[in-house]
DNA sequence: AATAAATGTAACTATTCGGTTACAAATATA
DNA sequence: TATATTTGTAACCGAATAGTTACATTTATT
C-alpha cells in the first residue's frame, strides 16, 4: 500500500481536512461533524494522513486532537515547483506573442 | 471518475512521465520505452494526463507526440503553496528555539 | 457502579486503479 | 500491394479505495 504525500492529497476529503486543521486543531469527532460522511470514514482518512505524517495526534483524555504538520507538504510543493520556470516561460512567451501582435497593430 | 491534477500526479509513473516530457517531447512509443510496464499501460496513463490537460497530443503521421502543458500544474501548486507560510513559521519558531538554547549555553 | 461520550476497528460492499494480453485500425515503407 | 510500425481499445484480473454498519474499548460523568 503506497502511502505518500501525493496520494494523501489526491483525495478531496483529505484536502478539506487539511484545510480545516490549518486554521484550528480539532478532535476526531469535531472533524467528522464538518462532513456528511460517517465518523469511521473520517477516522480512516485521518489514519492515512497520520501514516504519512501530515497530522499528529495528541491524546487528551478520551479525545484525540489532530495537529497538522504542514512541513510534510514540502516534498510535494518542491516537486511541482520545479516546473514553475517551465510554465512561467510558457506564459512569458504567450505575453510576448500578444505584445508583438499589439505592436504590429499599433503601427497600422 | 474523478479526473483532476491532484489525482493525476498521485501516481508515480505519471509523475515520471511528466518529468520526461518536461525536458523533451516524445511519441507514445518513446515514452513507453522508458518504462518496464506495457505500452497499453502507458497509453492509459497518457490518456489520464490528457484528460486533465497536463499533456496534449500532436499527431504527426502515425505518431502522436506528447506535449506537456505545465501551466495545468498551477492549481495544485497554489493549493500547497497556501500552507508555506504555515510551515515557514513552524521552521522559524524551531530555529528560534534552537537559537534560544544556543544563547543560553553560550552564557554558561 | 451505571451510563454516556469519543474513538478505533472488523467485516462487508461497490467502484476504481493499474496492470495484462489480444486484437483492430491507420499510416508508412518495401 | 503486401508488410511493418504506431497506436488505441476491449476484455479481463487482482488489489486498493472509499464508503457503510456493527461492535468493542477507554475515559468521563452522574
Amino acid at each position: 500500500m503506497r502511502r505518500d504525500v501525493f496520494q494523501a492529497i489526491a483525495d478531496p476529503v483529505r484536502r478539506e481536512i487539511i484545510e480545516l486543521l490549518a486554521t484550528e486543531t480539532l478532535s476526531v469527532n469535531e472533524v467528522a461533524e464538518k462532513f456528511e460522511i460517517s465518523r469511521p470514514a473520517i477516522s480512516k482518512h485521518l489514519k492515512i494522513l497520520n501514516e504519512c505524517g501530515i497530522i499528529d495526534f495528541n491524546q487528551i483524555g478520551r479525545e484525540r486532537l489532530c495537529l497538522i504538520q504542514p512541513q510534510k507538504l514540502i516534498p510535494a510543493f518542491l516537486w511541482i515547483k520545479q516546473y514553475n520556470k517551465l510554465w512561467e516561460d510558457r506564459i512569458d512567451s504567450f505575453e510576448n506573442y500578444i505584445n508583438q501582435i499589439q505592436t504590429k497593430n499599433d503601427k497600422k
